[in-house]
RNA sequence: GCCCCCGUAGCUCAAUUGGAUAGAGCAUCGGAUUUCUAAUCCGAGGGUUGUGGGUUCGAGUCCCGCCGGGGGCGCCA
């Protein structure tokens, strides 16, 4: 983006859509017609001969309102030079702080496609931000509690083959039961059958060998011992615990080796023994209120708030009736629960505690969650929430569906049934540089068919080896000229004796790096880089098909050449970088 | 039923957030290397932007109605 000071403000100018009108353009003057109420071409004229004389460009012109610029020699020594010499980025007006959660996925499985797709999303959004000169941070939630954990928990007790019984107030322990049904649970002689609850997967298979001796070790303990349904229930929350902790260890290996890494990796358990949820409950006071079954509403009339987290002491006073959270006056839909009338806090209670614990390190800065579709209704109540606690700068974007297609046919993808493509498999069939530029090859907003076998041909067929062919090619050129003795002196004197004129439009095109990094970071829309560097590197292949860099009768015009391409190799590998992919310097 | 996302070339997707003649890749067909890497380049065909209206200098983009696809609407997470 190039801006100029005029006596009508401050003006911007864009990239046009067709280069042949301009390297950069601007529509003020329709927009400032409205405002002044004075014919837009009358306006463009006035802008025209304002800037005209500006040492940057080689003609202005007004074209039917529309000011068109072209840029000088000047302009464009002075680009290529402070990319060779200095950082590229004009420095930032003001640092501001972000905090980036994503992929975040529940620790009862192994990452798969969609975690793939929001981890390539999230990460390259945390490294433009902080190309930018924001200061980013990013962070993994993980719901280390919850019935999910008890859930699988009874998952390895299954695989393992073991059974409990409750039969007269003891609990005994049946091992090496058929595993072809699904029974964890027999209670005074009836059969528990949990086919719903159990997670299928067959990497449970692996992770219950893994973690045999400390299942076993615990369930010993229990064996023959008095107990009831929740003690039971208490041992597989244990053993879920256990499991959970070594598939959250696998997720961020995964994504370790996907170049993604976090600063922060917050666990709920953190979350629920913290000061957070109670300073959440003291600052929501206002807006609570008890409701019972039958959808009766009463006042919330209780001085220590904490109490209500202690799960004996609200079933007590409040047993039948749920705390609820006027979510409404925000824009949801309804109210929602934050304490069931079991005494037992929803999902949604931690989780404004864990926005509260972002909120305070973070200040005035901004929260941006990537979440999947299945938590479009859920945005709402957590803008209502939050809104509550005084801060509005909360950015959801919401990642459409990832589909698998096999063999034409959609895959259910659901943990459960253990039927998943696993990130594992997609990072060695396809490769890292690959599915990442995939990935972020459409926009976060769009639906996505993931089909297996066109994955497996993506490894020769992808776009990417495209952008790094022509970065291999501009290292390679140098390469050739010092064989060839010729020195590559990156000083601007070579620049003044040069004609740009073959290299114009990849210089034009250039100059929209910095632009671009800020509309798709700022936009969330990290698509937009590649199809920036997708031009770029067109333009570049385009060029040396058609003009020889390496000239030994003319020394400076091969060095300004290769002064000029050595810019545009930086911004390829920079733009690489902030992609998560490997720039090549041979292929 | 209510709310949200999507609908653009045969397929997968872009389109500077309201700008000029809607663009790429794949697929199809035809060409180009004694040269710094052919993972490249040049050319051809392919469109009433799902549809009907509206807003204005200007609409793929904004508003309203329909059609089609997907998702969300729990004291689940």
């Amino acid at each position: 983006m190039f801006s100029i000071k005029t006596s009508f403000g401050e003006i911007e100018f864009l990239k046009p859509n067709n280069f042949k009108y301009a390297d950069a353009t601007s529509n003020i003057a329709f927009k400032l017609s409205k405002e002044i109420r004075k014919n837009p071409i009358v306006i463009a004229n006035e802008i025209v001969n304002e800037i005209k004389n500006n040492d940057a460009f080689e003609k202005v012109e007004n074209i039917n309102g529309f000011i068109n610029v072209f840029f000088s020699k000047k302009f464009f020594i002075d680009f290529v030079m402070r990319i060779i010499e200095e950082d590229f980025i004009s420095k930032i007006e003001k640092k501001q702080r972000f905090l980036i959660e994503f992929v975040s996925a529940n620790p009862t499985g192994p990452l798969n496609i969609v975690n793939a797709r929001a981890g390539a999303i999230g990460d390259s959004l945390v490294r433009i931000g902080r190309f930018l000169g924001n200061e980013v941070l990013s962070e993994y939630y993980v719901n280390d509690e919850g019935s999910q954990i008890e859930n699988l928990g009874y998952s390895i007790l299954w695989r393992l083959g073991i059974k409990f019984v409750l039969k007269n107030g003891i609990i005994s322990i049946l091992n090496n039961v058929e595993m072809e049904k699904i029974e964890i649970l027999e209670i005074d002689g009836k059969i528990l059958d949990m086919s719903e609850s159990v997670y299928k997967g067959s990497y449970l298979i692996e992770i219950s060998q893994l973690i045999k001796e400390e299942v076993m070790d615990k369930i010993s303990q229990y064996s023959g011992k008095e107990g009831d349904l929740d003690k039971i229930r208490k041992i597989a929350y244990e053993i879920g615990k256990i499991c959970a902790k070594y598939i959250l260890s696998w997720q961020l290996e995964t994504l370790r080796i996907y170049r993604v890494e976090y600063d922060n990796v917050v666990k709920e358990s953190f979350i629920r023994n913290s000061k957070y949820p109670k300073i959440v409950l003291e600052k929501l006071k206002d807006h609570l209120y008890l409701e019972d079954m039958e959808k009766n509403k009463y006042k919330l009339e209780e001085k220590e708030l904490e109490k209500l987290l202690n799960r004996e002491y609200y079933v007590k006073n409040y047993g039948g009736k749920a705390l609820v959270l006027k979510t409404t006056i925000y824009g949801d839909d309804k109210d929602r629960v934050l304490i069931r009338s079991n005494g037992e806090p929803t999902y949604f209670f931690w989780d404004i505690a864990y926005h509260y614990y972002k909120i305070e390190r973070i200040g005035n800065g901004y929260i941006i969650n990537l979440l999947g579709p299945d938590h479009y209704g859920y945005v709402p109540r957590l803008k209502s929430a939050l809104k509550m606690l005084n801060f509005e700068n909360i950015q959801v974007l919401i990642i459409q569906q990832t589909n698998l297609i096999q063999e034409g046919k959609k895959l259910d993808m659901s943990k459960r049934k253990g039927q998943i493509y696993e990130m594992n498999e997609l990072i060695e069939e396809v490769g890292i540089d690959a599915s990442r530029f995939f990935f972020l090859l459409r926009s976060p907003s769009a639906h996505l068919d993931f089909d297996i076998n066109l994955a497996k041909k993506l490894s020769s067929e992808n776009p990417v080896f495209y952008v790094q062919y022509a970065h291999a090619r501009i290292e390679s050129i140098k390469e050739h000229a010092k064989t060839v003795g010729i020195s590559i002196d990156f000083n601007r004197k070579y620049l003044e004796n040069y004609n740009f004129e073959n290299e114009r439009h990849l210089l034009v095109l250039s100059t929209y790096f910095e632009d671009n990094l800020k509309k798709a970071f700022y936009g969330l829309e990290p698509h937009l880089l590649v199809y920036y560097l997708l031009e770029v590197v067109e333009a570049f292949h385009k060029y040396y098909q058609k003009h020889r860099v390496i000239d030994i009768e003319d020394k400076n015009s091969t060095i300004s050449r290769i002064i000029i391409l050595e810019a545009i190799r930086k911004i390829i590998n920079k733009g690489l970088e902030l992609l998560g992919v490997d720039a090549p310097t041979k292929m």
